[in-house]
DNA sequence: CCAGATTGTGGTACCGATAACACGGTGGCG
DNA sequence: CGCCACCGTGTTATCGGTACCACAATCTGG
């Protein structure tokens, strides 16, 4: 259960405040004291040009002289571009998109580019308000993993306004843009034929709504690797939840529920299976005797201190590096015509969890 | 140790896009639809103002039929300010300061602000630079984890700018202005106090360098717990590391090799802490049996998964949300003269790693 | 020795919005 | 009936840069 914030109504104190000066030192003041026009200042703060020796001597000295630092807004007004990248993800402290994040951030430095953060907590109208904010802000482009297949008319909007976006971890049917994945199915499947191949037979899995690319293709390896052992699929073992702690606690529980319960857990991902076990000990059971337990994302810091969780680790830096890269590509107009799908192998690791050995 | 990233170098693709149309619609294409003045549908964009009904609608006729949105970057330098501000953490990936920069933009985004997240990989250099960039883009405040003491030149040029900004997390000595901490010495003492009680009189401490005001601040609490217990200090069981899991893990070996080695240990954070384990299990020996351990922060989803870290967890969504309100609160000019400093107590957790019971 | 290129610099007009002021029309009130 | 307040709207200047073109001075080569 998450802290809850003893201090979301700190008090309001109003006070006046002692102002520091607003030192707004313009490119002309620069010139004044140099004795230029701001234009050869402008030639002088953007390197290049030719600009005399001399004069870019007394510029520089000026420039320290005064403090002076360009102001990006009016830089990107008249430039046409503002210089600023945004990376949305539905939740920052998942550490699958806490590492995408951090990645995206440092390539997008490296470039010369701000990253703006947003966090849509899963929410589609949150979604839709940032995007909304980033349009009027003028982003450059956008590295997104949407909400949901509902997310698509957030990014036609995108579109529309000329913002070069890409997909991380999720596709959305209609969209037509560069994409990074991860093999869903491919890695689902292997997952849930590691438990059949440790004898179980009732199967479960805890997923989130089918209108996630992820959701469906992790269902659809699910189904794969049932089918192909001979094993029938039975609804009552497929659990829709909240993609998240709570949902996976509530999800296991429905189908600890079940008269014939499952005896191996698959769930979409690493929150979800975090909220499993919770309700599995709850129960008064343990996993893996009772139920054993597979899932897609690993909590590195968790099994760095436990190795406990069987998962399919997915490359998060990756997703993040190379989204960023393929968004940079698109912005410098580079970029081939053709939309980029690339997908990540993951790296499926064994440990207690899944009861093998 | 963390993932390579194989991607690094994804081969550069040159090739031309498919350009999409960069609808630029403006202020001046709504008033020509609409057959009013710009100012007319600037007043009617902001609301507020007398603008007749008819008129409005006519107004938001015209911005709904061309999808009008105006630029924030235009509104920003006319109105001389940009709706942005900036978080900037050592490390996002580290949980404590994920919840930090989740909180703090949520109530950025609820009060109608951008949030640019910078990392700085606790590199005083990186901070430099993000300062810089943020002066440049005009950021209205900052809410920062500083690097060390030595971050102070990069916080009074932002206090030259004007910038308002609050320091989490961590002090620094010279600098005055809003701050929100954890009770690092109270903290510190608690948890080596603890040790204490379970009969340890050996107990190492791995700490990052002296000029970051928490590390400083838990040695405080640490000697004050030995001095009280009437135990000598010994500086050999001090060990200075880097803030991280490998800093942990180089630190926690040192102690090893002594020749009287620590029976117990309290490291400065969470992810030292983690390192030291892993040095601890590398060495053949085990927490908490031959070596006892406590740190400060929490690693949530670690410990929902595993009990295991003995630790002070601090409320690290409270320093984001707070910090975030006091900064707000010193740019609408609200905010009490004299600075405002936070100390929020942390939580004692008893888990396995201390050997309690 | 002069046409033509090159170099260093300045002038002007924007980028897209808003602040401040101006102005014609309506209605209330003495 | 005339003065004034107010309402709705337009005009102009400006925010802080840069693109584009102009222009004088110097350099090149035939």
């Amino acid at each position: 259960m998450p802290k809850q914030n003893q201090y979301e109504f700190w008090p309001k104190i109003v006070l006046p405040i002692p102002n520091m000066s607003p030192s707004n030192t313009t490119i002309r003041d620069v010139a004044r004291l140099s004795g230029v026009s701001p234009m050869t200042v402008s030639r002088v703060i953007n390197d290049s040009e030719r600009v005399s020796p001399e004069t870019r001597r007394r510029v520089e000295e000026a420039i320290s002289e005064l403090g002076y630092v360009p102001s990006r807004l009016a830089r990107g007004l008249s430039r046409q571009r503002t210089g600023t990248l945004a990376v949305i993800v539905p939740d920052v402290a998942n550490p699958f998109f806490t590492a995408v994040v951090r990645a995206a951030e440092e390539v997008a430095r490296r470039a010369d580019y701000q990253v703006i953060l947003c966090d849509t907590r899963a929410d589609l109208n949150v979604e839709r308000d940032v995007i909304d904010e980033l349009i009027a802000h003028r982003a450059e482009g956008v590295v997104i993993a949407p909400v949901s297949d509902r997310s698509a008319a957030q990014l036609r909007r995108l579109a529309e306004f000329g913002v070069p976006f890409v997909l991380i971890d999720r596709t959305i049917p209609e969209i037509d843009c560069d994409v990074v994945l991860g093999d869903s199915t491919g890695g689902a499947r292997q997952l849930v034929e590691h438990l059949i191949s440790l004898g179980h037979r009732r199967i479960g899995f805890i997923v989130e709504s089918d209108d996630v690319s992820t959701a469906r293709d992790r269902r659809r390896g699910y189904e794969a690797a049932l089918s192909a052992a001979g094993i029938a699929l039975d609804p009552a073992l497929v659990a829709h939840a909240a993609p998240d702690p709570s949902g996976g606690s509530a999800g296991m529980r429905r189908l600890l529920e079940l008269e014939d319960r499952p005896t191996a857990v698959f769930t979409v991902n690493n929150l979800v299976a975090l909220g499993a076990i919770e309700a599995v000990r709850a129960a008064g059971l343990e996993v893996p005797d009772d139920v054993a337990l597979v899932c897609f994302d690993d909590i590195e810091y968790a099994s760095r201190l436990y190795p406990f969780l069987t998962a399919m680790e997915q490359p998060a830096q990756t997703f993040g590096t190379l989204g960023t890269q393929l968004l940079l590509e698109r912005i410098e107009g580079r970029g081939p015509e053709r939309r980029h799908e690339v997908v990540l192998p993951g790296e499926f690791i064994v440990r207690k969890s899944c009861g093998a050995k």
